[in-house]
Formats: C-alpha cells, sequence, structure tokens
DNA sequence: TTGACACATTCCGATATAGGCATATAATGT
DNA sequence: ACATTATATGCCTATATCGGAATGTGTCAA
C-alpha cells in the first residue's frame, strides 16, 4: 500500500506545509484563489489543488462571488487536532521541568569547575 | 515531486494514524518494540519502522535494556503541531468565544458595579 | 559456539502524491 | 457571439510511501 491518501484526514491535509500557509492566511477572512496564489507565491493551479483538498477534508468551504470563489476557514476540521495534541499537554511541563532540571545541572557543573570530556 | 518525506516534520510523521497509536500508548511508558506491535496488532517489522520515522523527527527517544530496546515519548516534538493549531483556537467556536466574552464582561461588570444594557 | 530471542533492515509491488504545463469550464462584459 | 478574466481539471514524471516477507544484526545464556 501507499501513504493514506491527503484528502482521507486533517492530519493528512495539513502534513503538507503550503496547505498549513494557506489556511493561516485564511485566518485574516476570506480569500480569493488567485490571492493566495500571489500572496503565497504558488501557481494558480497550485493553490486550486490545495484548496480541493482542504475543502474536502472540510477545512475551508467556498462561496461564489462572480467569476471569484472566495475560501474561508472551517476551522472545526482542526479540532481532532487540537483534541489529540492536547492529550500530550501535562507532558510538556515535565519536559520542561527536565529542560530546569538541566538547566540547573550546567549552572552546578559551572561552579564546580570545568571536567575533561564534558563536551560530546 | 511526490509528498514530503514522513520524516521531514512531526506533522508528516503523524500524519500515519498508526504512528499516533503509537505516540498515544507510550504515554503510559516505555514500552518495547513487541509489546507495541502486539498491543497495536501490527507485526514488529512494521512497528520497528513507524518506531524509526517518530526517532528521526524527535518524537520518541530509545534506550538499550539487555536484548530490548525500550523507546519512550519526547514529546517537545509536538509542540510546534500544537502552537500551529492553538493559533485557531479563537475560530473553532463562536459560542465559545462569546462564552469568554461573557465571562470577561461579568468580570468587568462585578467590578465596575451593575449598569443596565451590559448584556448583548 | 550454538541456539534463542528482540529488533532492524532490506527488497518488492502498488499507489498517491506534488509540481509543471496545457487545457477545460465558468462567469462577466461588450 | 466573442473576448476576458477566474478557476478547475487533466496529463505527465519522479519520488516516497506502506505493507508483507525474508533476512540481517545484536544480545544473552548454556
Amino acid at each position: 500500500m501507499a501513504r493514506a491518501a491527503t484528502t482521507s484526514d486533517a492530519f493528512n491535509a495539513i502534513a503538507e506545509p503550503q496547505r498549513r500557509e494557506i489556511l493561516v492566511l485564511l485566518q485574516g477572512g476570506e480569500r480569493s484563489v488567485t490571492d493566495l496564489a500571489r500572496d503565497l507565491g504558488m501557481t494558480q493551479p497550485q493553490a486550486s489543488k490545495h484548496l480541493r483538498v482542504l475543502r474536502e477534508v472540510g477545512l475551508v468551504r467556498v462561496r461564489g462571488a462572480g467569476k471569484q470563489r472566495l475560501y474561508g476557514l472551517d476551522v472545526r476540521g482542526l479540532r481532532p487536532i487540537h483534541e489529540w495534541v492536547g492529550g500530550f499537554e501535562r507532558f510538556w511541563s515535565e519536559s520542561f521541568d527536565r529542560l530546569d532540571e538541566y538547566v540547573q545541572e550546567l549552572k552546578q557543573a559551572r561552579q564546580e569547575g570545568p571536567h575533561d570530556g564534558d563536551d560530546q
């Protein structure tokens, strides 16, 4: 088998950096395809394809406005990701604590004076 | 071009559901490869490959223990994801935002003393 | 050394991607 | 009807994936 489709999941959809940039830009409000393509330095077909993926996973919605198509955020699709990552929140503080411990150890080592073989 | 490597990014690494399951399981503490494979219903080589990806992006660390290799979480790699998704928090739910605003208004109103027309 | 166990790595095949480019569709104005 | 603008889609190639099976590497014990 190959990798799961980019359209199978919000996780897969946002794995692509340009699609994340699109979503960030859309935080400022609805945008047309050409606008997005220009501001992100990509071609119009690229933007259209990325937007198609984002739409298929429900991260953006479209609205016809004359000959333009305005894309806007539909952030509900990001909730699964936020919830999944949020399940690890309590471990971050632990690693921060460990970072603190490490810093303390460094300070202490510096006070005790340099040893041989301390680097690498 | 093809899709970005799964090892290029934490975003790409966790796009795979089985790798997310591994990380969730590791919340309970260090685990051996065979343990993970058995509990997640995958073969040992599959587990090894997924763990390699997770290790290359810095989401897990290994520790040799006899003939076993114990894998443990290194959640610092998840921070970029949490921060990115967190940037959308205020868009998730208008009702949540309004609830927050409402709470803020309540606090402020309590300090200033009750007025007419503070709601809506 | 041999055997047993835990784990990593390889080769294979099928599949889906992202980019580039051309072209099709759609809506508007004249 | 036609031209113009905005967007979508199709074709192509190179590449990286995941799964499966086999095999390689490493560690311990007798």
